[in-house]
DNA sequence: TCAATTCTTTGTCGATCGACAAATAATGTG
DNA sequence: CACATTATTTGTCGATCGACAAAGAATTGA
């Protein structure tokens, strides 16, 4: 277990490939863009990731623990339903619109078209949203059965109809909708959640 | 200005293109696919839509005056504010999970991952939705004016809410999510809009 | 009938795609 | 030191990308 030394910051090198691959999504970006932007021959990043496929599938992991894990942590540390809903939305908003980095969430954005080789890819982004629907769903239906919420609220229909706001946010922010038009949206999306609590 | 006449029906062939590009996006789809999927020869193809782009285009223009025009005709042809924002909700769902058809909005679909030569296709879709968004706007500012609304509500954020959430469930309905579960979604995000009607 | 026009057939073009082979260089271990 | 191991350099591979050139076929109008 030795050999020559690796010359370059594999984890600065993963993080460029996470900024090209959010912004422009899987198939947007050609080995020729990671080699440029990576600033590394293209063998060697073979040698470091395997594949292009290998390394995207490393770029999302990497956002997902990162500033894309923002629902996971609102919804592990706010006890409050609310606050934790509140924290969750605004986080996402300030994220998708953050300067000086791509508009959106990476997760949405960066497989939605596919060629018939690259479903795979498409496919694995899509069960990422729907476990972040599902860890929606889980927090509501606890919040139900803990009586945070009146008993005919329907923590399914509130999952989804937050996993659809969350999803539509980062289109419009890709889209280019500025954080103070996006923001004020927000105590909109709210409402639903706020009239299904117990004591509202 | 006569001619051989062509063999194939153009209208049968755009609409096989539109379905192709709506299901797999723009760079999702190879001329080769289409030649496949429309059954002619490459050569006819760009005889008679000149290039790929001016093809998507055209494909796009069909979808939005067809199917993709609910919208429009919602808000243009129901008087009352709620009842066209009820229907507009319900055209979407039922569209975006249409059996035998591609799910999902083609106009948020089609182009959300691009290479640096296809920007303009993504801009020129970005602009597509962005009108939509303006389009609910007016109508809630006339809403706004013709007191239909509380004169304290915020027919912007409104119309910005309501442009994530369909952009939202065009990405839930592309992921599989069924039609039963996203109908009851509805009922929550017509909440806002309630709140700010003023016999309400 | 023939000239002008338009469509269809056939084949191919240069560019780019993702991926790797082979040779060389640098490390730790015995 | 020699050796095993891993990284880097350099060059290139076959496949596919979007696009079109050239020639033949079918139509209308003169």
């Amino acid at each position: 277990m030795a050999g020559r030394p690796r010359e370059f910051d594999r984890d600065e090198a993963l993080a460029k490939a996470r900024d090209l691959f959010w912004e422009r999504g899987y198939e947007g970006v050609s080995m020729a863009d990671l080699v440029d932007a990576m600033g590394i021959a293209s063998a060697r990043i073979y040698a470091a990731f395997e594949s292009k496929e290998a390394l995207f599938q490393e770029a999302v992991m990497l956002y997902a623990s990162g500033e894309g894990g923002f629902a996971t942590r609102a919804l592990a540390e706010e006890p409050n339903i609310l606050d934790a809903f509140e924290r969750l939305l605004r986080d996402a908003v300030l994220l998708y619109t953050r300067p000086n980095h791509p508009y959106g969430c990476m997760i949405v954005m960066a497989a939605t078209n596919y060629t018939v080789n690259n479903q795979a890819v498409r496919t694995r982004l899509g069960r990422y949203r729907r476990d972040r629907a599902a860890s929606l769903h889980a927090r509501l239906q606890e919040a139900s059965e803990t009586g945070e919420l009146k008993p005919d609220a329907d923590p399914r229909a509130l999952a989804e109809f937050y996993a659809a706001f969350l999803h539509g946010l980062s289109v419009q922010a890709a889209d280019g909708v500025p954080r103070d038009i996006l923001l004020p949206t927000l105590s909109q999306a709210l409402l639903p959640l706020k009239s299904a609590l117990s004591k509202g």
